[in-house]
This record gives C-alpha cells, structure tokens and sequence, in this order.
DNA sequence: CTACGAAAGTGCAATCACTACACTTTTGAA
DNA sequence: TTCAAAAGTGTAGTGATTGCACTTTCGTAG
C-alpha cells in the first residue's frame, strides 16, 4: 500500500478519460442527439457495457467529474468573507459556477461547449439537476450558519431559491446584472429573518 | 355545423379516456414504473401506436387534462383581490394547487395518488416540469401588471421563485406555514423594487 | 513466485419508450 | 354518393440501458 495507485487504477481511468474525450469530441462536431453511445464506446475501443460500467448514463459522458460541487458550496456559506451576507455570497458564486461548470474551461471549444449544453434539452436539464441535487447540503449548511433547525424552511427556500437563480442567470445577456437584480429579491427577506447573516 | 361535437369527437375522447383510466388503474396497482406502455394499450384495447398519438408520452398518462394551469396563473395575478400583493396572490394558488393536482380530487384512491406520484423521479420531475413550463408567460403578466418590460429580471426571478416554492411547500407537513416562510422571503425584496404590488 | 479472487472488460440478448411507415377503416361534409 | 381527412393498426425499427455468462487482467496473501 504504498502507493494507492497500480497499473490497474491507471488503466481505469485511462478509459474513463478516454471515453469522456472520444464523447466531447464526437458530441461537439455532430450534435449530442446525433450521436449514440455505440459509437462513443467505438472511439474509445470499448464495449457499449464497459461504458455503461464508467459512466451511469450518456449524459454523464459530457459533465464529467461532478466532484466537489457540494463542498464548494458548502465552503462558500461557510467561509464567506466577514460582513458579507449569505445571499451576496451565494451570489457571487452562481456567478462564478458558470465558469466552472465546464470541465476544460481553458479549452478554445469552450463556447462550443457551453452552446450545446444550451441548445440540448437533455442536457440543460441534466446540468441543472445536478445543481440542485445539492439543495439539501446546502439548506443544512446555511441552518447550521444561523443557528436554525435543520428543516428550517426558510433556509431551506434560501437554498432553493439560489440555485435555482442559477438558470435566470444563466439566460441573460448581462449576467452580473441579473444575479443582482435576482439576489436583490432575497436578500431584504432574509436580512429581515436572520438579520447580520 | 349544428353540433361542433360529432361522433367522431366522441369516440376520440372516449379512447383517450379509456387510457387514462385504464393507465391510473394498472399504475396504481402496480406502481408506475412495472407497468408498460404496451399493457396500458392493451388495456383499453388499442395499439400502442394509438396510445401514442393520444399522449406524448407515458407520463402524460398520468397527468390529463393539462389544460388551464397558464391561465390560472397568469388570472391570479391580473385579478387578485385591491391590495393583495402579488406575491400574496401567488402563495394562495400555489397552496390551492396542490389540491388542483390531480384531476380526480374526490377520488377515494387521491392519497394513493399523491403517493405515487412522489415515489416516482420520472413523475415528480414531470408534474414540476408542467408547473415550471409557465414560467415565462408567469413572469410576462407579472411584468405587464407593474408595467415593466416584458424581460424585466427581478419579474422573471419572482416567477420562477414562485413556482419553485411549490416543491418546498409539497414536501413539508405543514403546507401554510412553509408557504408563508417561504414567501415571506420575496415579499420584502419585492415591495421594495415594485412598492404597491 | 504463484495461485486465487476481485475487478475490468466483453458480447449478446433483451427490455422499454418511442417513431416511421404503409396501410385500412371510419366519418364529416360537399 | 363520394372523397379527403382523421383515427386506428401492425410491423419494424432506433437508441439507451440492463442482465448474464464469460474471459482477461491485475494485486496480493501465502
């Protein structure tokens, strides 16, 4: 146990990546719909099964490393700047996570990327699951913040309301303006229930 | 022209009906998901492909009559009762609808229903979805009532809020006081933007 | 060093929602 | 009566996803 990772781990996620690149790949030069699982599992020099072994579902090949989304938002109510509100700090954040999402972030494709996320039903909705699957971490993390229960419903409805603002945010042309106006709805209400936080 | 409803109309609606009943029976029976498209076609005596130029999918089954939501929407907040907010306005339908729900209230198999409904991904991701659809046309009577443009962020936001709130007041046990607290919220945040509305 | 079990990978067949197609039957109305 | 549109049918497909039985490839205990 020396070292955690054998040729055996090595070649795991050589294929993983391999069938995340062969996907991203294949999905951004024909279309995500136009392209079935066969021939990304073809591209990778895989079976269909072993693809299905790395990877819980085909859109999952797009948004890989969904990692530490949670912790990160955890993190951001938690560690927030002193003075700065949990809603101006989640604020920022949405802000920010629209950057993020995208794995290679400094790849030239990245509009490319982002355009197909958008123009994909599949897709846009998947993404935006896995935005909120995360609402209950997050409810929890702003209760323990201010002192609330843990089922406090305005926590959670703050936690809610946040990630959801994601996608208000996402539609506009001006970004940080709609982030602004859409927190600018929260923050008086909150301030009003759980005032200095 | 004497009578717009021919026998061609009532057949048609008599099929359509012979598959949502036949669907609720065998989806309640045996939960909705050990239940396929084929044997509700069979049920009501069909094809498959019958079934499907009837519903757009097998979730729709499930949801008949998705009729008037949009309109009761968007009436709620153009016809609120002088001096009741707009928010306000929304957090009474938003209570009301969840009995609106299902489209057979006073049937005895209503708990059943609801149950299944929430034990089901595909069909609680789907009754959110038909709620959310709204969003835009919500958002357009919203800005039209405090004579915003029609893009207006801080209206798109409320909208979406609004109808987000419903899954937070869908899974508390005390329906009104999650409802409150949860739009009480918005409520401060609003009146400060849009002060008389 | 080696044998053994777990993990990775394979191929095949099947399921299940959904669609395209080419077809027959019904029905409203000219 | 006639005719086109609408309703319905059966078949055959697609495409994602799963179960199964199988082989290959390691890691490691002995």
């Amino acid at each position: 146990m020396t070292e955690q990772i054998g040729r055996r781990e090595r070649k795991k996620a050589q294929t993983r990546q391999a069938l995340a690149d062969a996907a991203l790949e294949l999905f951004l030069d024909r279309g995500y719909d136009q392209v079935g699982v066969k021939e990304v599992a073809d591209a990778a020099d895989v079976s269909v099964t072993t693809l299905f072994k790395h990877f819980p579902g085909k859109e999952a090949l797009v948004f890989d490393e969904d990692g530490d989304v949670e912790a990160a938002l955890v993190a951001v109510v938690r560690d927030r700047p002193a003075g700065r509100s949990i809603p101006h700090a989640l604020r920022e954040h949405v802000l920010l996570a629209r950057t993020r999402l995208a794995v290679r972030a400094a790849d030239p494709r990245f509009a490319a990327f982002t355009r197909m996320v958008d123009d994909t039903p599949a897709l846009r909705e998947y993404a935006q699951r896995m935005w909120t699957r995360h609402e209950e971490a997050l409810a929890r993390a702003i209760a323990a913040e201010v002192g609330a229960p843990e089922d406090d419903v305005t926590c959670a409805a703050l936690a809610r309301f946040a990630l959801e603002a994601r996608v208000i945010v996402q539609r506009h042309a001006e970004p940080r303006r709609a982030a602004e106006e859409a927190f600018a709805l929260l923050e008086p209400g909150w301030a009003a229930r759980y005032p200095g936080h």
